[in-house]
DNA sequence: CGATAATTGTTAACCTAGTAAACGATCTAA
DNA sequence: TTAGATCGTTTACTAGGTTAACAATTATCG
């Protein structure tokens, strides 16, 4: 049983001493949070929300995914993704190729546009976090990314 | 600049080379979501929301806050938080008191059965916590939770 | 004092990011 | 060949927010 800590008196408690400011999840929805509003003040109204980033990623990086594929990969929704897919499809950084030997799917192909698009996005996305994050030196940061890394490994 | 790497050869990148994975953003929400889904499972669908979780622990650790300073210390908007004090007095765990000095604000006052709720539901945090995190040592834990305060603070 | 500005809680309309269920088309296995 | 699984898709729904406007009230300042 981790600590249940009794309210101390009457009133007010101090901030820091609520068990809410030890808890991982908490801690980690703020922190997406603020990572997460400054990413959309550097990709303006028009960038690449995060999810359609990461979905050109795998695109770019392991071309001819399928769409059933790449929901696995990203953790959503078949349904889910097509809406991101019809995105990048619309602004031309990918094709829905057609697949001889199985005619129920189609193959992610990236375009030359989208290639470029991935990397520059990225571009700004790496500036974007070495900004947010100059509080960090590299081994913290490293280390964050070790322990994300780790809780994500639970859900498979 | 943060290393760009270039697209291997013709095709498929290994994942864990992708530049994506190293991203502390994409990081934060895929173990966001990993964590969030058991909350979701351990609390049933007659839970607590872990929003209105932490309300409640405000309104219990600091009674006769105002809405506002509450959405402040939540971080959202106080139109967002009208849904979520609503919940909270409809069962029966706070009550919106009057304050004579001043008319347009009402404080926020836990019931005893708000208190109750409110360490019943810390203490089922804490054990799915304490389940999902158990590949991470004390140190690590904390390490974790040291390094996502410094993420929020730059939020102010 | 009195006018103007700010704050409070609230509603309404909207948005993003998903899920679950069903569907026809297609492929696989018994 | 028939039964079952899989693929991409649509539709309806949910959670968790935002912005803009509003009446009521309080604060500020000439």
């Amino acid at each position: 049983m981790t600590r249940t800590r009794r309210k101390a008196r009457a009133d007010a408690m101090d901030v820091s001493e609520m068990a809410l400011e030890t808890l991982v999840g908490y801690n980690l929805k703020r922190a997406y949070v603020v990572l997460q509003n400054d990413y959309r003040a550097v990709m303006g109204d028009h960038g690449l929300s995060p999810r359609v980033f990461s979905a050109l990623t795998f695109v770019v990086e392991m071309p001819n995914l399928t769409q059933s594929d790449l929901a696995r990969r990203l953790g959503i929704e078949r349904s889910g993704l097509v809406a991101i897919v019809d995105e990048l499809e619309a602004r031309g950084y990918l094709n829905r190729v057609a697949v001889p030997q199985d005619r129920r799917i189609q193959a992610l192909a990236p375009t030359e546009a989208g290639v470029q698009a991935y990397e520059a996005a990225l571009a700004l996305i790496n500036d974007h976090e070495d900004r947010m994050l100059h509080m960090l030196n590299a081994e913290e940061r490293e280390q964050l990314v070790h322990l994300l890394k780790k809780i994500r490994e639970i859900g498979e």
